[in-house]
DNA sequence: TGAAATGTTGGGGCG
DNA sequence: ACGCCCCAACATTTC
């Protein structure tokens, strides 16, 4: 029997690791483990966890009606994987690949455990469309610039045509079982999440209006997939199938930025803690507690700045027009590391997906990889007037923008400018 | 997927 | 009619 490890690849439909094992096996075992290392870190109230959960509970009501069902455990993978395989009689575990650092050696150290048992530990691409040593520069090695990248990527999936697994079609071979109930939230130590996830729109008529729509923050035009696709609820194959076909191409290239941010976080993991351009790390943040107060809980003073950081801390979402804007201030107009702004994003974004977010953190910092040049600091009133026109999202995030109980601007614009840019230019000389 | 500073052009007011 | 100034509008350079 094969033992199916579900991670972030939480679905029944076009799931590769799942069709292999089901395919290849006369029975599967599926399993998840709310793995400890991860989600004793979270607040209690973590929305992600509710959705995690709520996910596995729709495919063990999926299983059982099949006859069988998930076995569920919170703990460490690493202890209840080989667990079952004596438990059971497994010959071979399947997974789907995970590309972040903390998985990796997590993997590294199940291969070992489950080759010193004798049973194999085999993992499957499903999370991209190409893996990170798939597209490749002619000389072997990574892409660091997105253009060439995408250009690359977009012919490599014309040339290949995109798979599907049918996994849901085999249920039927998954083993015959009555394990009962899945832990319930609180059993794991975990309420009710503070923020309903809303549903995604990943119709071709979102696609389409994309390029046109994207950069208004009141329209609500974006797909909202992200937290879909972090825990694999939907398949990326299926997202970029639709893509494809939409005109302009913009929306699936904002999928090929994901799957660059994945790259590059695979062939260079330091860059969770470390600016891929290393002269950018010599910069002498200022880092004032009180100045990243502010900033987190959207009292800075400028009404857009603020939206975002209190639709974010209300929803756990935030545009992403206005996620360059807070993340452009706080690193720029505040001279705040963008390890703090990357670690609460962390924190609050129910879309958190650590490519993206160290990726485009380094992006806006300007120490990353094919980054905004340090010198292009975003203008928050002059932001404002160009995709915010209206005043229709800062009215709904901070509707007393023009009464006397909202403070003052925190700094100074032009001053604010004038200090990051000689601070930078003197960082980066030393 | 920047914005500010600086440079250029040309129309209109005016003596 | 002409030169001069002002400045909006646009282009280019710079940070």
């Amino acid at each position: 029997m094969i033992l199916f490890w579900f991670r972030r690849d939480l679905r029944e439909t076009d799931n590769a690791g799942f069709f292999h094992a089901l395919s290849e096996a006369n029975a599967v075992l599926p399993v998840f483990v709310f793995d400890e290392n991860i989600i004793n870190k979270l607040p209690k109230n973590d929305a992600r966890v509710g959705f995690i959960h709520s996910h596995i509970s729709k495919l063990n009501r999926s299983f059982q009606a099949n006859g069988s069902g998930m076995l569920v455990k919170k703990g460490n993978p690493l202890e209840w994987i080989p667990k079952w395989c004596h438990d059971y009689n497994i010959t071979a575990v399947y997974t789907n690949e995970d590309y972040e650092p903390y998985a990796r050696a997590r993997d590294k150290e199940m291969q070992q455990k489950l080759t010193a048992i004798g049973v194999e530990f085999k993992t499957f691409k499903d999370q991209v469309l190409f893996a990170p040593h798939e597209v490749l520069k002619k000389d072997s090695t990574p892409y660091k610039v997105y253009t060439p990248f995408s250009r690359v990527w977009i012919a490599k999936m014309d040339e290949m045509g995109i798979p599907n697994y049918p996994s849901e079609t085999l249920l039927h071979k998954l083993y015959k079982s009555s394990f009962g109930k899945i832990p319930s939230l609180e059993e794991l130590g975990f309420s009710k999440g503070q923020h309903n996830i809303p549903t995604a729109n990943d119709s071709k008529g979102m696609m389409d209006a994309y390029e046109d729509t994207r950069n208004f923050p009141s329209m609500d035009s974006t797909s909202r997939l992200g937290v879909y696709l972090r825990f694999g609820a939907v398949s990326i194959r299926k997202v970029i199938q639709r893509a494809r076909t939409s005109t302009p191409p913009t929306f699936l290239k904002e999928l090929v930025w994901r799957e660059f941010f994945m790259q590059i976080l695979w062939h260079y993991p330091h860059t969770t803690h470390s600016s891929f351009k290393p002269q950018y790390d010599r910069i002498a943040w200022r880092n004032n507690e009180e100045d990243f107060k502010k900033w987190c809980e959207g009292n800075t003073g400028y009404p857009l700045v603020d939206a975002g950081m209190r639709e974010l801390n209300q929803t756990g979402f935030m545009h992403n027009r206005v996620r360059m804007l807070v993340g452009s201030f706080l690193c720029k107009h505040l001279l705040i590391d963008w390890r703090w702004g990357e670690a609460y994003f962390a924190e609050k974004l129910l879309d958190y997906e650590q490519a993206s977010n160290v990726g485009n953190w380094q992006w806006v910092a300007g120490c990353g990889v094919d980054a905004a040049p340090y010198f292009r600091v975003f203008n928050p009133t002059e932001q404002v007037k160009k995709f915010d026109k209206d005043h229709k999202y800062i009215q709904k995030w901070v509707p007393e923008y023009q009464s006397l109980s909202y403070p003052p601007k925190m700094v100074d614009h032009k001053m604010a400018r004038e200090r990051c840019l000689e601070t930078y230019k003197a960082g980066l000389a030393t």
